[in-house]
RNA sequence: GGAGGGGUUCCCGAGUGGUCAAAGGGAACAGACUGUAAAUCUGUCGGCGACGCCUUCGGAGGUUCAAAUCCUCCCCCCUCCA
């Protein structure tokens, strides 16, 4: 199935915020097309978290399109800058990653990126390849190339230096090393979220100072954690895991407003924008309820991930939690030994890490969560005898199966 | 190098000698209501077998019966001047 430059053209704009040019990328999809050299299609990581999510997927997904063109994938480990250490904001400074810490780091990548990506046709760089071999001349050469000035057009510098929060020098540098990647990797396009942009832009700038042709820029809004306001994120816990299992996949997908619903639809599901649109207009009609649009969408997600077979059944193990009241299929079962024959409960939920603490236990069994094999408990004295299995419950959805031994 | 402002609990931010485990807001968690949605209401929100005890207010000392608050030194951030 050949596609038309126009066609493709459209793939990658899909979702996209910004393409810079579109002539530029009309000229190198053509110029591709001709000589049967594939482009090469950047895209930079941090090393520091491995631990992939959603919202990088918007992304990794967006490569994927590429793949599919016949392009390939140059995936970029900043291992050179999580050497130094992330400079960002007041977040205490993040040690240096070691460089075993790099390349388990590297490893978990591969394992997560390739249930998206195509290995064939992904190459992957670490910066420190040609940055670690710089020369302070070359070094102080590249920072030359652009001013303060310039640097504080960048909105979150900017916004730092009018409120007076400090700006450390070397993240100034960050930009520069950046875009200067750009250069060694000879990259024809870039790809990054839209918080990119101030970086992306500068491997163009230093692409024709390098007598380099420009790369083309495209940036993918950053998609909305669970709550629905901040970005997706490891350190804001608002984000679902690409190796988290099907369940909390699926259930974490069901857990999101119907407004952040669709904007999951725009910028993950593999449905055309007329089908989302259709089923937006549906539901709004009143002829789809919210939540059959919404478990959809969870088990798109989640089969992408898995296998349908696992999705349809993270569905039947939703609806029997949390609509028939029951418990899941396969709750982990904790086998613990107990010196006395019966055990006080909030230091039993301590050992099994349902709570934090004995405090944490003693609130819960306050507010009415916890249960025993069903039984709500509301004495803080509880003792369970130590014999046999118990099924713990805190909450809504936190189980523990207890086998004494 | 000089002058001034600031560092409080997960985050923002009050608090300037005892009534401070520290107002208020946000986040988070639990309960009610639901579609485990949103919104709303209620409660919890440093640790502890717990009407008491222990550890917190950048760090280290000191004054005091008593310190987040006063003093000394140090570290860090910001502003203006050079």
């Amino acid at each position: 199935m050949k596609m038309t430059i126009e066609e493709q053209v459209a793939l990658i704009e899909r979702g996209a915020v910004d393409v810079i040019s579109r002539e530029d990328l009309i000229r190198k999809l053509k110029k591709s097309e001709e000589t049967g050299v594939p482009l090469r299609v950047k895209a930079g990581f941090d090393p520091t978290a491995p631990d992939l999510h959603l919202g990088h997927t918007v992304l990794i997904q967006k490569l994927k399109h590429f793949q599919d063109l016949g392009h390939d994938v140059l995936f970029l480990i900043g291992d050179f800058t999580g050497m130094i250490g992330d400079p960002t904001g007041k977040s205490e400074t993040r040690k240096p990653l070691t460089i075993e810490d790099v390349a388990r780091n590297a490893e978990t990548y591969k394992e997560q990126i390739f249930k998206i990506l195509d290995p064939e046709k992904t190459t992957i760089m670490f910066n420190s390849q040609w940055l670690g071999e710089m020369t302070s001349h070359e070094f102080v050469k590249l920072a030359s190339q652009l001013t303060v000035a310039r640097m504080l057009e960048r909105e979150d510098f900017r916004e730092r230096f009018e409120n007076h929060r400090p700006i450390s020098i070397h993240e100034f540098l960050y930009p520069l090393i950046q875009g200067y990647d750009s250069v060694a990797m000879k990259a024809d396009v870039e790809l990054g979220g839209t918080d990119q942009l101030f970086n992306v832009l500068m491997g163009r700038d230093l692409q024709r100072t390098w007598a380099q042709e420009p790369q083309v820029v495209i940036t993918m809004p950053l998609l909305e954690g669970l709550d629905g306001v901040n970005k997706m994120s490891k350190s804001l816990g608002n984000y679902i895991g690409i190796t988290d299992s099907p369940d909390d996949i699926y259930g974490k997908v069901l857990s999101v407003s119907d407004e952040l619903m669709f904007r999951y639809y725009d910028l993950l599901s593999d449905l055309t924008t007329q089908e989302i649109a259709l089923l937006k207009a549906d539901m709004e009609n009143g002829a789809i309820h919210p939540k059959e649009v919404k478990k959809k969408l969870a088990r798109e997600l989640t089969a992408r991930f898995y296998s349908d077979e696992l999705a349809v059944t993270a569905e039947e193990n939703f609806e029997r939690v949390f609509k028939k009241h029951d418990t899941p299929e396969d709750i982990p079962v904790t086998e613990i030994a107990v010196a006395d024959d019966s055990i006080w409960l909030p230091r039993l939920l301590c050992e099994v890490s349902l709570v934090k603490g004995t405090g944490d236990a003693r609130r819960m069994i306050k507010q009415n969560a916890v249960s025993v094999d069903g039984v709500k408990i509301t004495d803080m004295e509880h003792s369970i005898t130590a014999s046999g299995e118990v099924l713990l419950k805190v909450g809504k959805r936190r189980f523990c199966r207890v086998k004494f031994v």
